[in-house]
DNA sequence: ATATTTTACTTAACGGTGTAAAGTTAATTA
DNA sequence: TAATTAACTTTACACCGTTAAGTAAAATAT
């Protein structure tokens, strides 16, 4: 019994270990860089073993696509406390930039790179935790609405345009499409278009504007 | 003369050949099927001979990329004779959004993809073509605000911010992030985010609500 | 008219990728 | 003690982008 569990533990040892080390070689160099050989050799073992742990590379950015996702739920989670709905919609815009801001190559992975969808579909994939951090955002703006503010509109494709909204911030800057933008402005450019999008919120409710 | 002038023609023959082939199987089959093996094939020339008329993929990429970008400004052109700079600016986001749907993988190349953007960054390529797009957006918002609309806000920044709003949509939906999207609201899930968006417009300038 | 150079292209090769099949060695079970 | 299973490696396939060297024909120079 205790060996077995030893044996066990071993693999799933082993199995973190490749998930680590690709987390490393893929924040360090990024994706593209990340290679099954190149995690490979760092962990001293055959290419091949990973094949062992993992179905393939796809199955791999999974897992760390994954792992994204529950970093970025703790960032909501630190906003539960926010009781007023619309102070915590403009919460969640600011810390979802946060997010990509300081863990960009995460941010690419789990919204930007194809890899990771390919595994959901194959194995149709728990997706939890994606779902969650979402929910968290239409159930911020059912609350909005219940409250008054966005009236008359459909919280679910609010929550997904204003999704957009932060998400092709963030994008655009991890992808680099940046530069048709005067060089004063792109100088903290995503807080910039961050305290905008703020602003149209405010801009919405027409009581509010002072 | 006249032999030279042929080969001259015959040489800008085969690079515009090259090009219509990697476009062919770029529109087909997407970014990453395309190489420059596939190509030489179907052109049924060696592999190494696309070297000659282009300095790497990226250079080839990036081709298509102007291309795109011509293509997106003959789409902005159709809205130049809308007088009204609030009403052209509701048109503009339809349209980018038109362009982005019908024409998935120029959009993914021009806005989402690398590959197009090192080779800028390389030989910093003539960018004219989408600064015009961008300056055809500012240049609106700039007007809506001479009228009156989104007072006091920059018109850079509201511009970014806008194509940030209507990127988002397009690329969520490119790169197949929708999922967490309620059956109902995914189909025409772009339409719906299209006429949110404009609606948001037409919240932020309070008289404008009956 | 012959020799040289240039042009346009190809062949071969390097170093990289993901991944599958077959082989090996040691531990476990029968 | 023999058969089986587990864990891992070696080898190999089919790709990829790209470079260096080679070739044959055309253009130019002598």
């Amino acid at each position: 019994m205790t060996i077995s569990t030893r044996k066990e533990r071993q693999k799933e040892e082993l199995r973190a270990k490749i998930l680590q080390t690709a987390k490393e070689l893929f924040i360090e160099h990024g994706f593209e860089q990340t290679s099954i050989r190149n995690i490979a050799e760092r962990i001293e073992y055959s290419p091949t073993t990973i094949y062992l742990y993992f179905k393939d590379k796809d199955d791999i950015f999974h897992a760390l696509h994954l792992e994204g996702f529950i970093l970025l739920n703790q960032y909501f989670r630190a906003l539960e406390h926010v009781s007023d709905p619309f102070e915590r919609l403009k919460a969640i815009s600011k810390s979802y930039i946060n997010f990509a801001v300081e863990n960009g190559e995460f941010y690419d992975l789990m919204f930007i790179n194809r890899s990771p969808i390919n595994s959901i579909n194959k194995e149709d994939a728990k997706w939890e935790e994606g779902k969650r951090a979402f929910g968290f955002l239409t159930g911020t703006i059912t609350e909005c609405i219940e409250k008054g503010y966005f009236k008359g509109m459909n919280s679910e494709v609010l929550a997904f345009t204003v999704w957009s909204m932060v998400h092709g911030v963030c994008s655009l800057e991890i992808r680099n499409r940046c530069d048709v933008i005067s060089e004063e402005n792109r100088q903290d450019l995503s807080d910039k278009a961050c305290a905008m999008i703020i602003e149209i919120f405010e801009r919405m409710h027409p009581k509010a504007i002072q």
